[in-house]
Order: C-alpha cells, then sequence, then structure tokens
RNA sequence: UGGGGCGUCGUCAAGCGGUAAGACACAGGAUUUUGAUUCCUGCAUUCGGAGGUUCGAAUCCUCCCGCCCCAGCCA
C-alpha cells in the first residue's frame, strides 16, 4: 500500500549522518515556515510532506510557522487557508501554531545585541543608494558613509526607528559584514526596515520589521529546529543563516539543507503566475479544479492520501525538475480505485429504444458497488424502454477493432442485457436522434445461457433511473509542457479545451444525493466528485477528477482504427 | 566575465570504489460483464564529455561542456 514517508533521499541521509555523530543529542526537529501571502501549491506539498515526513521518520516533530514579517502584502485570510490545507494534508503540527511575529521582541532584542557587538549599524542611504553602494555580480560594493556610526548613536537611531519618529525608508538596520564580498547576501544586508503599517497579528505595536534573513534563522534557533529545509536559491544565503547564529546568543544552530523546488508539466507553479490566471479571469478563483494550488486539487477531486503517495514518489534532491503530472494522475487513479464506488453516467446521451420492451415496464437489476471489492455491496438499477448510451459509444460504419454499437451489432449494457441495434434515426440535417434496438430477455444480468461472447460492454442510464446532472471535463491546463517557455506571455499557451461544460448529462438517480466532494468512478469515464461549490440539490454537477487508462483512445488515435 | 549549485533511461530517482534499484511513461502478452483493474514480459553494456588513478570507477583526480540561482528596505 501506501509509504507515508519520503523514501531515501539526500536529505535523510545527512540527517542520518548527524544523529549518528551525535549532533543535538540524535533530535529532529523540522518546519513548515509558509509565507501568508497566497495560496497553497502543490510546491508546498512536496515541502510539507519533506518536512513532516523526515520529522516523522526520526521520531522528531515539524512545526508550522507562519513567516510573517512583511505585514504589506500578508493577510489573515491566508493564514486561514493555509492552515486548513495543511491539515486537510493530514498533517500534525502539535500544540500550537508558531509565527515568526510572535518573536519579534526577542528579535528586537538580537537586533541590539549586534549593534552592541559593533555587528549591525543604522544607515540612512536610500533604497537606489544602497542598490548602487552594493555593487553588482562581478564588482565589489562600497561601504556605506554610515557603517561607521558610533555605536551609541546606532543605538539611539534603532531605538527611534521603532518609536516611529521616521518615515518608512528613513533608516534601516544593516548588518556589518563584507562589502566586497562576492556573495552578494554578505555585503551589509538590511535586517531591519521602517513599514509604518499594523500587522495581522501584532497590530500597531511595531513599526519596524525584520527581513527574512534576520529572522528566519533565529525563528529556526528559537524554536529548537535541527534541520531547516528550504529551496535552492536559498543556497546563497547559507553564510548570511550561518553568520546570524554565530553572532548572536541564540540557543542553538540549526542546519540548512536546500532542496529543489517542484515543477510539474502543462502546469504553472509559482504564486505570481497563478494569480495572473485567477485576475485575468482564466481560470474562476484560485480554487479552480484546473490549477495546481491545493484548493484547486482538492475540489478536483484529489485525496490527501493521493497527494501525499505521489510526493512520496517524486522524492527529492538538488537537480531542476518537471515532473509529468503523468505520474500525480496515477498516484490519484491508484488511490480512487480503491476507495471509489462504481456508477454510470452518461456524459453525452444518446437516446435508445428497446422496440420489444413493453412500455411503461422497468425492472431492477443488481450492480456491483465495487467489482474488485465485494464489501461495498450492490446497488439496484432501473432497466426500461428508454435509455441512453453515450453517444461516442456508437459508429454508424465503424471500423473493424471498434467493439461497441453499430447497426446490426450486438453489445451488452453492464449489469443488464445484450442489446442489438436494428435502425438509427436521424434529424433532417443528418444527425443521429436515436437508436432503436432489440434486448435478449435470456442475457439478464449480461450473461448469454448459449455461451455467446459479445465484444463490447457499454454503460447507460434508462430515463426512469436516472436525474439530469451537469459535468465538468477537466484537462490539463496549457498545452505546452512548460507553458513559461519560449514566451513572453504563458497565458498564451492556455488550453481552450482545459474546461468543458456539460450541462446534459444523465447519471444514476442513486447519485443526486452524493456528498460535496465524493468520489465516483463513472465506469469507463473515470473518476468524478460532486463539486462542493456550484452543484444544486436539483441538479448535482460532478468533476471529472481523472480519466480512466484509456487504451482504446491510444489505438484510435494512431489511425488504424479505419 | 564574481559567487553558489546541478548534470544517472522520455520524466522523476536510488546508487557513496566491486561491476546500473524502483516509479511513471512506453511496447508486447494473459485474464476481464469497465478497451478499467489485476497479472506476466521487455525497456540505460551505460551514468554530460575527454583524459587519469585503480585488478576494478556512475562513484576518486584533472580539464572541458551544458543548465539553474544571486545585484528587493520580498520571502
Amino acid at each position: 500500500m501506501e509509504e507515508e514517508s519520503i523514501k531515501g533521499n539526500f536529505i535523510k541521509n545527512i540527517i542520518t549522518e548527524d544523529i549518528a555523530k551525535g549532533i543535538n543529542g540524535g533530535r529532529v526537529m523540522t518546519r513548515f515556515p509558509p509565507e501568508p501571502n497566497g495560496y497553497l501549491h502543490m510546491g508546498h506539498a512536496k515541502s510539507i510532506c519533506l518536512n513532516f515526513g523526515v520529522a516523522k521518520d526520526f521520531n522528531g516533530r515539524c512545526n508550522l510557522r507562519f513567516d510573517d514579517t512583511n505585514p504589506s502584502r500578508e493577510y489573515q485570510k491566508y493564514i486561514d487557508s493555509i492552515i486548513f490545507d495543511v491539515q486537510w494534508l493530514g498533517f500534525d503540527w502539535g500544540e500550537k501554531i508558531c509565527y515568526a511575529s510572535d518573536y519579534f521582541d526577542q528579535l528586537h532584542e538580537y537586533a541590539v545585541e549586534l549593534i552592541k557587538k559593533g555587528r549591525a549599524y543604522v544607515c540612512s542611504l536610500d533604497g537606489d543608494q544602497i542598490r548602487e553602494y552594493r555593487g553588482t555580480l562581478t564588482k565589489p560594493g562600497r561601504e556605506s558613509p554610515d557603517r561607521d556610526r558610533p555605536m551609541e548613536e546606532n543605538l539611539d537611531l534603532f531605538e527611534r526607528m521603532g518609536k516611529g519618529e521616521f518615515q518608512d525608508g528613513a533608516y534601516v538596520l544593516r548588518a556589518k559584514i563584507e562589502m566586497a564580498s562576492p556573495n552578494i547576501n554578505m555585503r551589509d544586508p538590511v535586517l531591519y526596515r521602517i513599514k509604518n503599517i499594523s500587522h495581522p497579528r501584532t497590530g500597531s505595536k511595531w513599526c519596524i520589521y525584520p527581513m527574512y534573513d534576520f529572522t528566519h534563522g533565529i525563528s529556526d534557533a528559537l524554536e529548537g529546529i535541527t534541520h531547516s529545509l528550504c529551496t535552492l536559491e536559498f543556497q546563497d544565503h547559507r553564510p548570511l543563516y550561518d553568520w546570524l547564529l554565530d553572532e548572536v546568543s541564540v540557543p542553538c544552530h540549526p542546519r540548512q539543507i536546500e532542496f529543489a523546488r517542484m515543477n510539474l508539466n502543462y502546469t504553472v507553479m509559482s504564486k505570481r503566475k497563478l494569480q495572473q490566471l485567477v485576475e485575468k479571469g482564466i481560470v474562476d478563483g484560485w480554487d479552480d479544479p484546473r490549477l495546481p494550488t491545493l484548493a484547486g486539487i482538492r475540489r478536483r477531486g484529489y485525496t490527501p492520501e493521493a497527494v501525499r503517495n505521489f510526493c512520496n514518489i517524486i522524492g527529492v534532491g538538488k537537480k531542476e525538475n518537471r515532473i509529468d503530472v503523468g505520474i500525480l494522475e496515477n498516484a490519484i487513479r491508484e488511490d480512487l480505485n480503491e476507495k471509489a464506488p462504481r456508477a454510470m453516467a452518461v456524459v453525452n446521451p444518446l437516446k435508445v429504444t428497446i422496440e420489444n420492451w413493453e412500455d411503461g415496464r422497468t425492472e431492477s437489476l443488481e450492480a456491483l458497488n465495487h467489482p474488485q471489492n465485494p464489501d461495498m455491496g450492490t446497488r439496484s438499477i432501473l432497466f426500461s424502454r428508454n435509455l441512453y448510451i453515450e453517444r461516442e459509444d456508437f459508429m454508424e460504419s465503424p471500423p473493424k477493432k471498434f467493439f461497441r454499437l453499430g447497426p446490426g451489432r450486438e453489445v451488452r449494457l453492464r449489469y443488464a442485457y445484450f442489446i442489438t441495434c436494428t435502425r438509427v434515426i436521424k434529424d433532417e440535417n443528418g444527425v443521429i436522434t436515436e437508436l432503436i434496438c432489440t434486448f435478449d430477455p435470456a442475457t439478464r444480468g449480461g450473461d448469454a445461457p448459449d455461451g455467446r461472447k459479445v465484444k463490447g460492454t457499454l454503460h447507460w442510464v434508462s430515463e426512469e433511473g436516472s436525474v439530469p446532472a451537469k459535468v465538468h471535463l477537466y484537462d490539463r491546463l496549457f498545452t505546452t509542457e512548460d507553458p513559461e517557455a519560449d514566451t513572453h506571455d504563458f497565458t498564451q499557451n492556455v488550453n481552450p479545451d482545459s474546461l468543458i461544460k456539460i450541462t446534459g448529462a444523465r447519471v444514476e438517480k442513486g447519485l443526486a444525493d452524493a456528498l460535496p466532494g465524493e468520489a465516483f468512478q463513472f465506469e469507463r469515464l473515470g473518476y468524478f466528485c460532486l463539486d462542493s461549490k456550484l452543484s444544486s440539490p436539483g441538479l448535482p454537477l460532478f468533476n471529472r477528477t481523472v480519466t480512466l487508462r484509456d487504451t482504446w483512445a491510444k489505438v484510435s488515435k494512431k489511425g488504424n482504427t479505419v
């Protein structure tokens, strides 16, 4: 079955070595540190599974910590949605949620400590000047004129910054490291900036807020984190992370380890790009089922188990990667194949009249809820003279390998009878509107006593035993594997058929009582779930989570069918 | 062209000096009242390239090539 933890990887190897060396007394503590400025997506899921998974594997713990140091773009609604998502994924952060803002007092003290040690100073250069003084990738930076400001003056200025005496941008607190460092992060990085704005959690207590680099390492240390896992772009920050923890009197010195973020093909993963899709109305909100946001895939019908398993399977390394969505699709199929009860639904109905079935007569037939799992029981489905089959399951002049219905052909209706098509009715435009068929009473349940075989089995629904429904068929959001490649505007690559809205579907009557999010396999079509937002009692809406593996589609696409 | 990383099958990914795991994908075949599931079988003489060390290298050394990241008072 399912493995609940990330398999062997370089991070676990490092931790195993650290434990062997007796570092941290064998204790392992990680953290998942989202900034509450957007919704979580699959990339975060990887990090969540990694951090919580590693902690679990080593009998440690993992904190959920909000990195809320920039109140100008962080909001409570994101905090709420992130908490919900992490919970949904199935992880437990213990007794309390952590917030970097809870450490603002201590952070401030550590800043003062740095100033007193002569390792930080208040700089009055403005943004442009700081950038100019910083130098470039190939040219060293120049020292700020304020770099040697006396310690008392720094202390005084920093205190007044905190009291709100200055405008935004008037001063910043900077670490005094090395302006000629080849690592730009070490060129006297800004530690604190003035932002006369209130914070979602600390209100108006502060008007100076600590920067990421200063906050993160110290927060890690205060929480007793042993291994601080982050993405590759922070590799250049590690020297600063270590410098800070060495200079300040924190209780411990966590080890930062960087891993590659996940990319999925046929989609985009960055908050900024996702936001564009939402804002331009290309998708319908952050929980649009086509998006790789956790809210989106949840609504699409993905289960936490499948997501966790997926994160497991893809592993973790330091190589840039672009995972094939097929792996994700396989994960959800694997999970739903086992869990989802089967049902019949006709997405694109074609009317079928059984001419030798008495008008008005209905019959109850028994159907398995899961062919491989008898424990899931049976249900009864209604057969009658008036049926619907999938329009795609009939061809007037079928190729040899087409096992479905055609004029004069006999097929089985699942759990019902063998039927033979005797006549095709068309409208004035030549469009097929109805099929006239006969059924064989001896084949009740789907077996022929004379042993004759039939190549195809079709799903169906009867007029009396079904209700109308809406169905949303989703496909990949983009037509190219890497939507961001070779274009200035990735939205040009949006797949126009990524959502097909079907209004005239018919589903088994029992499905009318489905619960929001409840998953089913519509036989021969795929896995579907009741939409949690747009479904109404009288007209259920089902989202297609993923299609079934379809060998026929492959064969017919190859063109060897005609 | 400064610094930091990365390069093992189509896509991920194990491997840590002893002679290339696994997953997905793909290709065959068996079973099948879902062309589903399940089940077999096949799928890197080779690890970015070239040298070198060694009885032996994807693993060690050297050089080269390619790709990614960094110049926010964002994280």
